[in-house]
RNA sequence: CGCGGGGUGGAGCAGUCGGUAGCUCGUCGGGCUCAUAACCCGAAGGUCAUAGGUUCAAGUCCUAUCCCCGCAA
């Protein structure tokens, strides 16, 4: 069998395992991902992860600040691929994009659909204190992440693991299912499943005040909070990038500190939590023990400094 | 030319109006204690990012360079 030709979609470090995998089992046309953007300190223009990976494996890159511009649609289409694989692009796909390859678009998602549709599945699994989560293959349709089910593949979701762990485990999953969902599309022996909107989810995209600490809430679901957004949580000045949640009962009120040795405990709505990374204003992720030194940790500690 | 913080013994920090460096922890040695998230005694360890400059004298002021980091996107 000739080898598919496909035109590749997506942005971020997620997205490049599954497009090393096509590069191994496909001939890739031309890789779409979103413009370079002044990021980072200073002014310059970072490019996507996808962008770099593509570039050094000789493919060609572009990057339309609009893929649903007709001329745009129609450059891809004149390349007249097999079929379009997207993931983590972070553009919606016109109806006329998507009829343009004749087995259509595939995308591959990170979360066991129909839950946790959306831009950040992989966040609010975790957040949500889930137990399993995993990677799905869909046939895109006009929808946000609605299209008819491929394949799926779970992930257990430890109760220490936190988003980088997860999201790097997710997308190699998530590359090797692509190859799958490839193999038993050539074979014509996949068998689409439509999603159940009943039972559907969704993962919004994370807003600022997403991260914020009420120490009122539950150890728990702070500890979850935390794992989930590493690093995006925030108590006061502070990033919280890493707690565990403790057994004994230490007699805190919501927010009190206490530093025990050169451990970091605070107290919440229920149950305490230790604090094992955290991030004070201008300056790096510190462990606890680091953080206590040579700073004093006491009363109003959240709302002073 | 987006805004800002910082580079001081292994780690995290302090160092006021310039006068040759200090704290906490760690490390090593010794001691105390039924015990400890404890304590006591002692020791090692710093060209204060780099290069110039000002000065009787600079970590501490000036200039340039390198590196690191936070915010915002």
């Amino acid at each position: 069998m000739d080898r598919l030709k496909v035109i590749f979609m997506g942005t971020p470090d997620f997205a490049v395992p599954s497009l090393a995998a096509l590069i191994d089992k496909t001939d890739v046309l031309c890789v779409v991902t979103q413009p370079d953007k002044p990021r980072g300190r200073g002014h310059k223009l970072q490019s996507p992860s996808v962008k770099i990976f593509a570039e050094e494996n000789g493919l060609r890159v572009i990057q339309p600040p609009k893929v649903k511009a007709p001329e745009v649609v129609d450059e891809l289409a004149a390349l007249k691929p097999d079929l379009i694989v997207v993931v983590a692009f972070g553009q919606i796909l016109p109806q006329t994009l998507l009829d343009v390859p004749r087995f259509g678009c595939i995308n591959v998602h990170a979360s066991l659909l129909p839950k946790y549709r959306g831009a950040a599945p992989i966040e609010w699994s975790i957040i949500r204190g889930e137990k399993i989560t995993g990677v799905t293959t869909m046939q895109m349709n006009a929808g946000l992440d609605t299209g008819d089910m491929l394949l799926s593949s779970e992930v257990a979701i430890g109760d220490e693991m936190i988003l980088p762990e997860l999201r790097e485990r997710l997308m190699t999953v998530g590359a090797d299912l692509l190859l799958k969902t490839l193999y038993l599309l050539r074979r014509g022996e996949l068998q689409p499943v439509k999603q159940n909107d009943a039972l559907s989810t969704y993962a919004p995209l994370l807003k600022k005040d997403t991260g914020l600490i009420d120490w009122s809430r539950p150890a728990r679901e702070l500890h979850n909070l935390i794992r989930g957004l590493y690093g995006s949580a925030r108590a006061g000045k502070f990033k919280i990038y890493r707690s565990r949640l403790v057994e004994e009962n230490l007699s805190l009120a919501a927010g009190e500190i206490k530093i025990i040795g050169q451990k970091f405990f605070v107290g919440t709505g229920d149950g305490s939590l230790e604090i094992l990374e955290i991030q004070a204003p201008n300056s790096k992720k510190l462990n606890a023990a680091d953080f206590i030194r040579g700073r004093k940790v006491g009363e109003n500690f959240w709302t002073n400094e």
